[in-house]
DNA sequence: CATTCTAGATCGAACGCTCATTCTATGTTA
DNA sequence: TAACATAGAATGAGCGTTCGATCTAGAATG
């Protein structure tokens, strides 16, 4: 949703269907897919508009036709990513046992960010967003969400369990928590021998003895 | 140490003095903190010769007097960088309680992850080697170096504490240990306002209870 | 001591190339 | 026919890198 230009031109007679309703809405899917595959090699400045046009099968300058440069394709890669996320911790968050369900889904979270080719288009967009001002508050407003959403979850879960913490705690643990996770992302390029069974108890340990901690 | 061409043509009379013996050594550390600095606000493929040197006080060609091309600046700075880390493991295992050691820097640490100039660098570095095959040995082999040091030393600590842990147990400790610091550096960039003073006692917590558990 | 020599240090223009972006012409569709 | 889709050549800027010319400081020579 987020940096969408509205370019619907009366969007074809009310039929919003099948995941991709115009033309044009396909076409940009298949642009930003290879642009993804190309940022994935090469970087979000190694990669050239030639290249991705290439692996998108269509001239240089059509793409110009759906982004207005290279940036905006940089950005809607970004906000596709987060949106991504934060429908992952929705998800979380309507589950009943919230803290169970949050463990439940820690080997499935530890996999995704062991995922080299996911990793490394993660990094590189926080990266990016280190010095690009523009990526910076795209990622920052969306992380901001994404914590919020934690907060929330993380507050009904110690109150289920009898604590009752202040949202500085509250927001610490959250950043903890999403600290190891984050950190394994790195972790998989630095050394990608890492063996995933015997990390994710340990993980689960460690997690567990935050969520459980009392002050 | 690495990375430097013998370049010495008989060496001023034995004086390999003060941290700069020889001229074009000293031309050497200009050039690679000129990149430094450019490659922090602009990346690796976002600096150009043109603005280092302009950084370095120099022309364009000279830089070339003293690195093959761009890529061996990118590399002398990744070795400088984890020549640095590997000083600071070997410190905190020469300590007397390696675990009291361990806890007690862990402020520094956080401190030093959550810097925001020196964490774009780190992930600039981690991102680069996500598919610069050059770069990624450069780093893999130094985290090597580093994960086996940091191995040793758990086991000291535990084997103190009473725990005797096989080699992937311990490997994962490490992994996870790691996580959470490098981990620190991605959030300071998505989150700059964190706040550290409630991080650390949380970070301890959890930490504490890492080096802690039994099996 | 003055002069010449020389080799490294340094410069900055020039090269060839690739880049992001633009523009015009043509194809397609309804 | 009208509007949009698409191609691909053109553009100009900027890139990494090379190269020949100049500068400089110390060694050699007288």
């Amino acid at each position: 949703m987020l940096l969408q230009t509205d370019y619907d031109h009366e969007n074809r007679q009310m039929c919003p269907g099948p995941a991709e309703r115009s033309r044009a809405d396909a076409r940009r899917a298949q642009i930003l897919a290879a642009a993804v595959d190309c940022f994935r090699q090469h970087g979000f400045h190694g990669a050239s508009i030639a290249q991705i046009s290439k692996a998108a099968g269509m001239s240089p300058g059509h793409i110009y036709h759906y982004f207005e440069n290279k940036e905006a394709i940089i950005s809607a890669i970004v906000a596709g990513d987060l949106e991504r996320f934060l429908i992952l911790t929705s998800e979380i968050r309507s589950a009943c046992n919230v803290r169970e369900a949050m463990l439940d889904r820690v080997a499935e979270g530890i996999d995704q960010c062991l995922d080299h080719q996911t990793a490394g288009l993660k990094l590189e967009i926080v990266a990016e967003a280190s010095r690009n001002p523009h990526v910076a508050e795209i990622v920052r407003s969306a992380d901001k969400v994404c914590r919020e959403s934690l907060m929330l979850t993380m507050r009904d879960m110690r109150r289920a369990a009898g604590h009752e913490d202040d949202d500085a705690t509250l927001a610490a643990m959250v950043e903890v928590f999403v600290s190891m996770f984050e950190g394994l992302q790195i972790r998989t390029i630095r050394n990608p021998g890492i063996d995933r069974s015997v990390v994710i108890p340990l993980f689960q340990h460690s997690l567990r003895a935050l969520l459980d901690q009392t002050p």
